[in-house]
DNA sequence: CTTTTTTTATGATTTGCGTCAGTTTTTAAT
DNA sequence: ATTAAAAACTGACGCAAATCATAAAAAAAG
C-alpha cells in the first residue's frame, strides 16, 4: 500500500519557507504592502468562486480548505500556522479561488497583493522555483489524502485523519482536538455517526483514549495497519 | 453543485503551450539533449516510486496518470496527446514519481532531461511562471475529479466519465472508446459490474447509445443534469 | 477455422454504511 | 444557577453498491 506513509489531512508543505530566497528589497515590498487580519473561530478567510485579490499567509490558528458541496463539503486540507494558501489561484489571467477557506480557531492570516506576488515570481526565478516545489508537496498530499478517500473504508480513513493530526499537526500522540465529530466526518467524508461509532472502536479496542476533546493514540503500529488495509 | 462545470477526467491542461517562452537557444538545448521514445498499448511509461529522471511530453496517444494501489488503483487523470507529464515530481532535490503511467493506446512521448527542465525553470521566470500556470491548472482539474469521486454516487460519477470524455478528449458527442469497462471502473472507483449495469440504465433511457465500442451521447442536458445532483 | 482468453452481461446475495429517531452529555447563553 | 442549544452517543432500519456465480459474446491466439 505505497500511499500509507503519506500524510492524509494537511497541507503541511510550507514549512519549505519561500520568502528568504527574496531580495531585502523584495521581502520589503511584501511588508510594505501586505496587511494582516484577524479571524475569529468559525469565520471564513476566503470563498471559493470569489476573485483571488491576495495570497494568504496563515501567521496563527488553524484553517480548513475545503470545496463546498451540497450537501457535503469536501476539506481537501488542514492547515496550520506558518503555511501559504491560495497558491492555486496563480494564473497569468485574473483568477478566482478554487476552494473556500474557514477558521477552526482564531487566527491570523497576512495578505499578500497577488499581483505583487505574481511580479515576485517573473522577477525572481528562485522564488518561482521554490513556489512550484510547495504547489508540487501540496499536489503530492492532495494525491494521498485523494487515494485515502477512495479507496479505503471507514476505518481506515479514519486511521489515517488520526495519524495525520498526531504527526503533522499536533506532532505528539496525545492532543486536544479543536474539532467536533462532526468536523472528523467532514474531513474523512463519512457520516458524524460513523465517527463516533469508529471512535468508540477504536477506543474499545485500546488502540486510542479518548477524554472529551483530548485524544491519545495508544497503539500506532496498530493504526499504521489499519491504515494499510484500507 | 460548484464542481459540475469542472472536468473530472483528464489533464487537457497543457493546451498551455509553454516551449513557446523559450527562447531559441533554450529550445535548441531542449530539442539537442530529448528523445523520443514508443510505448505499445498497455505499457508503462513510468513507474510510482522510481527515480524521475525525466519530464514527459507525449506527442501522440492516450495514457493514464495513476495511484498504484490494492486491490484497485486509483486514476488521477486520463491525459492525451499534446501534454506534458510528471511536473509534479519537480523538485529541488531528487524526486520520485508520484504516480505511474500507462498507455491506454499506442504512446509517442519525448523525454526532457529533469536537469535540463529545472536549468530551465531557474534560467526562465517567464517559462517558470508558466509552468505554475500549468501546474495549478492541473491542480484544479484535479480537485474536481476528487470532488465527483468522494461526493457523488454512481450515476453522477460515471456522467462526469462520459461528458469529461466527449467534452475533453474526443471533442465530439460520439466517439470510439479504447477503455474497457473495467477500465471505465478503475476511472470512476466503482466495480465493473456497475459501470454495465449504469451504461445499461443510460442506454434504456436513451440517454446514451452504445454500439460495441462505439458511444454516442444522446442527451447531453440530462447527462448534466445527473452529474450535478450527483 | 478452431480454441483460448478477455470482455460484457445479468441475477442472487451480502454488507458497509448512511439515515432516522431518540437520549444523554457538554457547552454556551441568559 | 438556570435555561437553551449544540455536540456526543446509541440502536434500529434500509439501501446503494460490492461481491459472487455463471453465462454469453467478442477478441486474440493458435
Amino acid at each position: 500500500m505505497p500511499y500509507s506513509s503519506v500524510s492524509t489531512c494537511v497541507s503541511f508543505v510550507y514549512e519549505l519557507t519561500c520568502f528568504d530566497l527574496l531580495t531585502d528589497e523584495e521581502k520589503e515590498l511584501v511588508a510594505n504592502t501586505s496587511v494582516t487580519v484577524n479571524y475569529k473561530k468559525g469565520e471564513t478567510i476566503c470563498k471559493q468562486g470569489s476573485f483571488a485579490s491576495h495570497i494568504m499567509y496563515l501567521e496563527k490558528g488553524l484553517v480548513k480548505v475545503y470545496i463546498e458541496g451540497n450537501p457535503k463539503d469536501l476539506i481537501l486540507t488542514i492547515t496550520p500556522k506558518g503555511n501559504l494558501m491560495g497558491l492555486q489561484a496563480l494564473y497569468e489571467g485574473n483568477s478566482i479561488f478554487l476552494y473556500s477557506i474557514s477558521t477552526y480557531t482564531e487566527s491570523t492570516v497576512r495578505l499578500i497583493d497577488i499581483q505583487i506576488f505574481k511580479q515576485l515570481l517573473r522577477k525572481n526565478p528562485n522564488f518561482a522555483f521554490r513556489i512550484i516545489n510547495i504547489l508540487n508537496e501540496s499536489t503530492s498530499q492532495s494525491y494521498g489524502r485523494f487515494f485515502s478517500l477512495t479507496q479505503k473504508q471507514l476505518h481506515g480513513r479514519l486511521a489515517d485523519i488520526l495519524l495525520c493530526l498526531s504527526r503533522k499537526i499536533f506532532k505528539s500522540e496525545s492532543f486536544d482536538l479543536p474539532l467536533t465529530r462532526s468536523d472528523l466526518s467532514d474531513l474523512t467524508s463519512m457520516s458524524t455517526e460513523s465517527v463516533i461509532r469508529i471512535m468508540k472502536d477504536f477506543k474499545d479496542d485500546k488502540i486510542i483514549e479518548i477524554d472529551n476533546k483530548s485524544i491519545t493514540l495508544l497503539d500506532i503500529p496498530r493504526l499504521d495497519s489499519i491504515s494499510a488495509r484500507g
